[in-house]
DNA sequence: AAATGACCAAATATGAAATTAAGTCAAAGT
DNA sequence: ACTTTGACTTAATTTCATATTTGGTCATTT
């Protein structure tokens, strides 16, 4: 068989992984999860039960591979953000980003808010990856300390704590705000922008030369993380 | 009959129910919301099963007494520690002691945590009682904006969102850190306290004048909302 | 060699019977 | 007379046996 045969071959393969993980975000989104089943989405996917399996290994790989992806989308329209305009680089800016990106998005927002009624108990997994959670949480902030993107003078560990605590309590609290005066996401972006930058940036603003640097250094962090965790996709998706 | 020995009376049944309360605290944290039964409490408070039907018409009721009970010590220590140093009106001071002494007593922590394993159906409700609670998220904040304890340069609606948002994720994180670097009690308070005062408050601090005139403000408004509220419970208590 | 769906075992849903617990009130206690 | 109680009623919950569904496999078809 020639190369380009088994490459072909292999574009179709992920076409068709592509179109069933389609089939099951639109069905988690109509339904929730624990009322699909294998079989609706086969049949929604126009392939064989078995195929579904020549694909992932239980239903629940299946999902965090869907999971998975839809992270990759979010990192991914965020690194065209930043590289887009290296002020974006600011941990404001970056917050507000992912806000806006993941909450505009239906299984984004789903993930953020942690929708039970939704993922059911795919809500209490974690699909940022490990690693890149932990490239997040852990070598992102302590970068961000270092190219003056984050106060230095505050505790790492409480510093990090707090703003867990801040973005978290920001993307949390969406699903119980059944409150008339609706904000904009816009307005609730902007509002957690102004809050991180407040609590945890430094007073006066970064120079243009130590930005572009923050900024080139930040997308190559960025960068790595997406290109590992595109490996795992890679990978899952067979 | 005397008018010593009505009050007398009075005193004894509000005794008893106290009593009663306390038992069904202990049951509950001990054991959860949905396995306690009424006859436990009642064996527990030594008293007739019938004797917290004089008191409560549902089990329910019982329990909402118990969580406003809760939330009415907190009240009391806050304004406690307001009325000893004026300094202690200032709006970071003000959160940090409600996180202090909120997350330092069981069941305030499993009210502020939302602690679903704890409280059942119990921790969807709220128990500031309603008009508290709106008190505090309207009147207080607008009052702390007039009184120079807020920034002003800030649309309100935002600003409320925001600090909900903020002092929301504080509370709600904990139950979710299995994290080993676990932080003290105070370390984590002092954060929110960080936080609040350095997205949430005006740059330069208020002149002492300022400050005693907002304390005066602020602790007559807790007042009248503790007023209130033991009004409910006493009459909750019957 | 790839894709399928009939098939099997395990999980889940159903529903009737048994148990438990919320709430009442006639009787006992003070 | 007035308070307190626990046996009683009924509604809710649990149990358990049976029926159904569904995740995952693999012999057969394409």
């Amino acid at each position: 068989m020639s190369n380009e045969k088994i490459i072909s071959e292999q574009m179709k393969r992920r076409e068709r992984a592509e179109r069933i993980l389609d089939a099951a975000a639109d069905l988690l989104l109509r339904h929730g999860y624990k009322r699909i089943t294998i079989d609706d989405v086969a049949k929604k996917a126009e392939v064989g039960k078995g195929t579904i399996y020549l694909h992932w290994k239980t239903r629940e790989a299946l999902f965090g591979t869907l999971m998975l992806r839809e992270v990759l989308v979010i990192w991914q329209e965020l690194l065209s953000r930043l590289r887009s305009d290296p002020k974006e680089v600011l941990f404001h800016r970056v917050m507000r980003s992912i806000m806006m990106i993941g909450m505009s998005r239906p299984l984004g927002r789903a993930l953020f808010t942690r929708d039970k009624e939704l993922l059911g108990k795919l809500a209490e997994k974690s699909f940022g990856v490990g690693p890149t959670q932990q490239a997040f949480k852990g070598e992102f902030l302590s970068l961000a300390r270092n190219l003056g993107l984050l106060r230095s003078n505050m505790n790492p560990e409480k510093q990090n704590y707090a703003l867990r605590a801040t973005v978290n309590g920001f993307l949390i609290i969406d699903q119980s705000l059944t409150d008339e005066q609706q904000l904009t996401l816009e307005e609730k972006a902007e509002a957690l922008a102004e809050t991180i930058r407040r609590a945890f940036e430094p007073e006066k603003p970064l120079p243009p030369a130590d930005l572009h640097e923050a900024a080139a250094a930040v997308i190559k962090l960025f960068e790595q993380v997406y290109t590992f965790s595109e490996e795992r996709l890679n990978e899952q998706m067979k």
